[in-house]
RNA sequence: CGGGGUGUAGCGCAGCCAGGUAGCGCGCUUCGUUCGGGACGAAGAAGUCGGGAGUUCGAAUCUCCCCACCCCGACCA
């Protein structure tokens, strides 16, 4: 391709709008522009990474043995109706009416789509395991997109689903997939940590998410130095230790605290540790008030939390349910006489020794609070946000924190999809059976972002071979026509032999041809400059490496296809 | 949605506080000299000053309303 018949529309500043590294290095090297406010166009070059990582993706697939087709963007509101998500899904699902009133939503995932299409077309056993994957645009009214293409609302995205006639099947789909889901992201040049996963609103027991470690990450992944142990903070669990303080119990007394409110002002009031206080939470979970109490310093793990309610809502609650709860206003909570409401406690509360609560009246706390003595712990679960220096739940070495991006994430999904829109078959005893599935996603244009967020230097991109956009960027630096003709010679020879090429034929100076060079980061550069003119060699350079090789024209084919075995 | 911020030429910004009719750098066009790490000179083109209303003789500048975008929090690939 010739530089002066493409789209390279190379920034020389930074775009105003753009904070993040990969944002930035994307729209400088003309990768892509704003379309609006989490919706990206993508140029031909960076068109052609999409296709790079969607090429390897395929290929994985295929090899797992997934099959590809492709779904409607656009799915009736019936099948969402039958799943319960049409209720569920909340505003982040675009919905539209068509002209006859009939709803339909813009795709932000395909679970009951495919389940559709699958009950449509098996009917016994025999068609099992199958899974079907598609590569296509999903949409999503994301509350707050950010960071380019890393949160979009408009978003490529691979999204496989499983299905097995038993729970054997799906852990052998699954198996496939996250074996799969490693050699994907190994071939795309980035490193990813497995972790385990909350499941959110999708339903379904074991997932594993594939982070990409990253200080502008949104999740942050609690890993164990010792054991392996890995997993997103809104599922970690820790080990308590269960050292049980022996002072002895003081007295229940009601301490004046007015206008002391918080755990901060708690901590400044008192002068001592947050884990003296126990913080009490107000919450409504499925229109019912809920109190949580967990240890002054740490926070309510609400995936958690949610999990062992079973709620399909959960907030936090409104100043007149606190209220309304413990007869105080918001600030003074506490378990002790709390009554006709659902206390849940962290199971690290049961080891506290003469705490420091709300008294449920205003401006006063209560201290020497004992549990056992004071407030019988009925319910008790995990509900508490690990951190780092917690101990691993596995081995119990000290754990540490990483921020990461999430490129992928698997689920098994169970029988939530398959139970719900009535997807059976019969098995080989004749006796109807509901398939089990599992979903496979990759966010193809995050992990796009995510490659450049790691592959870059202070000149710009450095593309991993598997992905980068080009083979080669051939840089002319010819002054006559002779050396123009010249340097066409070799372009079209590259060309000839099958080797992706962009060919920097404008007329500028050389200076800002590498430096749209580096910028773009095409794994190799050729140079056709004086070298090339006088004793017929040129100049081979790898993106990331400092020294240049000088080639004779006779061998750079046999070079570039070495360097790309 | 709550909090913070920005909108002036294709891009990056100044001008706004103290109203007087828009400027700088990069880029772009033409010519010349250059040309292996973002060259130089000369001449040019290009702006509904985010939108609307108001105040005023006069508004990029002051007031009000609206919109867009970015950043921090709750959702997810």
């Amino acid at each position: 391709m010739r530089v002066t018949k493409y789209i390279l529309p190379t920034l020389k500043e930074n775009p105003s709008d753009a904070a993040v590294l990969s944002h930035r290095l994307m729209l400088r090297a003309g990768l892509m522009r704003k379309e609006s406010a989490g919706m990206y166009a993508y140029l031909p070059l960076g068109l052609r990474v999409l296709r790079k990582i969607t090429g390897i993706i395929k290929e994985e697939m295929d090899r797992a043995g997934a099959h590809e087709c492709l779904m409607p963007e656009l799915t009736n509101a019936d099948y969402w109706k039958e799943s319960g998500r049409w209720n569920t899904m909340g505003p982040e699902m675009f919905r539209i009416t068509d002209r006859n009133g009939l709803e339909y939503s813009l795709g932000p995932t395909h679970e009951e789509a495919f389940t559709n299409l699958v009950r449509s077309v098996v009917s016994s056993y025999r068609d099992f395991p199958l899974n079907l994957y598609q590569i296509n645009t999903k949409f999503r009214d994301e509350i707050r997109p950010r960071f380019g293409v890393i949160r979009s609302k408009e978003f490529i995205m691979k999204d496989a689903y499983s299905f097995d006639i038993d729970q054997n099947g799906l852990d052998e789909s699954y198996n496939a997939m996250a074996l799969a889901y490693r050699r994907i992201f190994e071939r795309c040049g980035l490193e990813t940590i497995p972790v385990q996963a909350d499941s959110g609103n999708m339903g379904g027991s074991t997932s594993e998410e594939f982070m990409v470690a990253s200080e502008i990450g949104e999740e942050v992944l609690l890993l164990c130095e010792k054991c392996g142990y890995r997993a997103n903070s809104e599922k970690a669990e820790y080990k308590r230790a269960d050292v049980i303080n022996k002072t002895d119990a003081d007295e229940l007394k009601e301490f004046h605290t007015p206008g002391v409110k918080t755990i901060d002002d708690l901590v400044k009031f008192f002068r001592c540790e947050d884990d003296i206080f126990l913080k009490s939470i107000i919450y409504v979970y499925d229109g019912k008030p809920l109190m949580v109490v967990v240890p002054g310093s740490r926070e309510v793990n609400e995936h958690k939390l949610k999990n062992h309610t079973g709620a399909l809502e959960l907030n936090l609650a409104t100043d007149a349910v606190v209220e309304e709860v413990t007869g105080a206003p918001f600030g003074f909570a506490g378990p002790v006489g709390i009554k006709n409401t659902r206390v849940i406690y962290d199971v690290l509360v049961k080891n506290a020794v003469n705490a420091v609560t709300g008294a449920n009246r205003k401006d006063y706390h209560y201290t020497g609070v004992n549990p056992g003595r004071d407030f019988m712990i009925n319910e008790e679960a995990d509900i508490s946000t690990a951190r780092a220096g917690d101990a691993c739940p596995k081995c119990g070495a000290s754990m540490y924190e990483k921020k990461g991006i999430e490129v992928g994430h698997i689920f098994k999904l169970g029988y939530k999809y398959t139970k719900s829109m009535n997807l059976s078959v019969l098995d080989e005893k004749g006796e109807t059976v509901t398939p089990i599935m599992g979903c496979y996603g990759i966010g193809v244009n995050r992990t796009m972002a995510a490659v450049v967020e790691q592959n870059n230097d202070e000149r710009g991109i450095i593309w991993p071979k598997t992905v980068a956009p080009f083979h080669v960027h051939l840089v002319g630096i010819a002054k006559s026509e002779e050396e123009t003709a010249a340097v066409d010679k070799i372009y079209n020879l590259l060309l000839d032999s099958g080797i992706d090429v962009l060919f920097d034929d404008r007329k500028t100076s050389p200076g800002i041809k590498f430096a749209d060079a580096d910028l773009i980061g095409i794994p190799l550069r050729i140079t056709a400059g004086k070298g090339f003119f006088t004793s017929g060699e040129l100049e081979l350079k790898e993106r990331c490496a400092k020294d240049i090789i000088n080639v004779p024209a006779d061998k750079l084919v046999d070079k570039i296809r070495d360097y790309y075995k």
